[in-house]
DNA sequence: AAGTGGTCTAGACCACGCG
DNA sequence: GCGTGGTCTAGACCACTTG
């Protein structure tokens, strides 16, 4: 059951995205739209702010809404876009390589990053991501055992991300991300095709449910040269 | 002349940040809210709404709206700040120096990047960063003078964003982003105390006003071991 | 003056969490 | 069953843009 912004909101992105309404051109008005599709204003409404925010349309008072040509490539890396929906999205082959798979104790570090206590399990997931036959990126991976019971290669091959969602049910509600330059360090190199390159650029993403709990803690190490995030962002008062 | 709902939201702000609300703690319902402040449910509702897209709080349903501590500090980097609020925020002492300020033609990147033809005249301006007494900020401006008719060596010393915002009164619409790693340049080498470092962060920025029109390209190169980006997302649908 | 989006209101029903 | 937030409606007034 979903509601009707949404449905209407992701049916305006489909005729944006397949041409239908073609970009730098007016959207029909609030008013024309209630009648298109027999809802109140403020529904419509609620769809025209979500395109907004993501970065689809722009309202201008007085004129009216109007579709933005931005979101043609390079948009996913932000927000919360996983790996698979990336690269899928992309079209470059890609694949994943799991180093390791096992539940751990926490050490100071990760009781801190994951607000755990000692006695608590954790699953630590070490992967690599092979962009083009060459290992770009090295993903560590740490989930509370609570939220997480069981966790195979065969998930970890494909995507934890969905696992998550669609399994086990857990809806996410959040994430912080941050990103920092480093030096290399010896177990970067040992996974990665660094070449000639000692810095990484690491993406930490501490990634929360619905509930406000700290679920997972995510570090993505990327090779300088093949790093890229995008970004679109609205002032926010 | 400001909103309901934005008075009420920047008066909860003011009321998290103080402490006076708790972290963690539960808010007042939309019910009390309603009484509390004399308003309809309907305006209760935005200033929470708001106050949850940027990370305040948490809604969830059945339950009520909860408080989240993660805003106490790292959290400016994100979205449209500039580098003089950020500085004022964090409290390090900081400051510009213009190195160079001056009306050219654009070339073909610039042509790209800004949007603009071969007889637009654009504002070209190159400033270094000083934090703690190293040079570690460069940052190439351009503006087309359409938008910018005049533009001095004091108004760029200070904040040009405020300068726009204010003394122009062109609205800021949305932003794009991107940040990416490069080799230094001579330039950088130049300007900058990189040390050993060889090579830079690199944050394009491309600023657009209400009305979508590209006003503004931005390069901010960082050295790579000062350089942080901290973005709060949420799952957007 | 007419049309647009922005704000605000009042009321209704629903789905969820909890006791 | 009660209180919570989520959705939807209908109507009103305002500020802004354009002819």
């Amino acid at each position: 059951m979903v509601s009707k912004y949404l449905a209407i909101y992701n049916e305006i992105i489909t005729k944006i995205e397949s041409g239908e309404i073609e970009s730098n051109t007016k959207l029909s008005s609030e008013n024309e739209l209630m009648k298109e599709y027999s809802v109140s204003r403020d529904t419509i409404r609620k769809s025209l702010n979500l395109l907004e925010q993501n970065g689809y349309i722009q309202k201008i008072k007085g004129k009216g809404s109007f579709v933005l040509d931005i979101n043609k490539f390079d948009f996913p890396v932000s927000g919360l876009t996983s790996f698979k929906e990336l690269s899928e999205k992309i079209g470059v082959k890609s694949s994943t390589i799991v180093k390791e798979l096992e539940l751990i104790k926490p050490d100071k570090f990760l009781m801190k990053q994951l607000n755990v206590s000692k006695d608590d399990e954790v699953w630590k997931v070490i992967r690599v991501r092979e962009i083009g036959d060459k290992k770009i990126i090295l993903d560590k991976d740490f989930f509370n055992k609570k939220f997480v019971p069981v966790l195979t290669k065969d998930i970890c091959e494909d995507s934890i991300f969905e696992y998550i969602e669609n399994e086990l049910g857990l809806r996410i509600g959040f994430a912080k991300k941050e990103i920092t330059v480093q030096q290399a360090t010896e177990e970067d190199k040992k996974y990665l095709d660094l070449e000639n390159y000692n810095m990484i650029v690491v993406v930490k993403n501490y990634i929360y449910l619905d509930d406000t709990s700290l679920f997972q803690y995510t570090e993505s190490r990327h090779r300088p040269d093949k790093f890229k995030f995008v970004d679109f962002a609205r002032r926010s008062y």
